[in-house]
DNA sequence: GTCATGCTGATATAGTATAACATTTTCGTT
DNA sequence: AACGAAAATGTTATACTATATCAGCATGAC
């Protein structure tokens, strides 16, 4: 069912994938559900989609900002957060609230509970979706009395690939070397 | 064992609780806590704290700034975020990410994983520490994977109080009536 | 008392986000 | 094609959150 066949165990990607083709599949999956969704993906939503996009790892507004200054002149903040708001609207990203900044939803029209894993040795972020734990999650606010309407799952760590090769593995952008 | 009496069924408190004695059981844990630890909870130290304390909803720093600026004289934001980094670091209160605010914490000196539980309706935050959950964190951690060190688990929705009597029983700051 | 350390004060600046209003674009209607 | 409503973007200003840096003071060990 799936055609995503870039992934390594836990939702992080190998290191040497094709993230072109990252870029390229979320664009046009966000074309698709934007059309299904009868809302507009124009140009500048588009391009700050992709800048999100832009790795695997946060990305955050103010970075948007200054990729678009760039490329088409002075730009101010509300440009970028509008287009992310929406975006964040339509489920195309996620913010991270630990980290002020955000990524690309790895499962975007799918109306799905996710979780986060952060790598703090090469910074990149997983998008894992556990039905366990967003069970034990639901029991939980249960036992509290308590109706959940929002979850905010970070979890800080290390990834499967640092795990293994150690922090003097990593570049000076904490990027894989 | 535990000689707080005052909570209902989630953590959350019962509205007209004796808020006076959840401070001085804070503040008197604290100063225990820091002998313990040979820390020193300096006047300033013990005062955010007890800011924090001031309720169950959360604080924000400049909402700190301004107390103390009122209290002492003008005061500078490294006081305030420096007192709070100690409290972080010791224990004492819990950070919420997706407010950018501060809570006390239940359990200090505890070593324990703890989930939040953020009222939409009432700004009330309860702290639980739920076994079950935590496991399937670490299981899901596990799966991925992933070494986990940090976890972030911050539950928006509607307390008990709040569910029941509904967003009309508010009144402007969000405190049931 | 001296010294090292840690805490606080003070100034400046960096980083994140939104309010408010003006202008342009889009798209359906006339 | 012209019009008008609604949506999107541009623009300016400001609010909110957080940290770097250096100076001065308090504490406790020796
Ligand atoms: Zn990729
Ligand atoms: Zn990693
Ligand atoms: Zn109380
Ligand atoms: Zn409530």
């Amino acid at each position: 069912m799936t055609d995503r066949h870039q992934d390594l165990a836990g939702g992080f990607p190998e290191t040497d994938h094709d993230h072109a083709s990252c870029v390229d599949e979320a664009l046009d999956r966000a074309v698709a559900i934007c059309e299904r969704r009868q809302v507009r993906l124009t140009p500048l939503r588009r391009r700050v989609l992709q800048a999100v996009w832009s790795s695997h790892k946060p990305v955050g507004a103010y970075n948007i900002l200054t990729m678009l200054t760039n490329e088409r002149g002075t730009t101010a903040p509300p440009t970028v957060y509008r287009a992310l708001e929406f975006l964040l609207e339509n489920g195309l990203i996620h913010r991270i609230e630990s980290l002020n900044a955000f990524v690309g939803c790895t499962k975007p029209g799918q109306d799905h509970a996710w979780q986060l894993l952060i790598c703090r040795a090469c910074g990149r972020v997983a998008e894992i979706s556990d039905g366990k734990l967003d069970h034990a999650i639901a029991d939980a606010a249960s036992r509290a009395g308590f109706i959940l309407q929002r979850r905010t799952i970070e979890l800080a760590g290390l990834c499967s690939a640092c795990r293994d090769s150690g922090p003097a593995q990593r570049d000076g952008d904490g990027a894989l070397v």
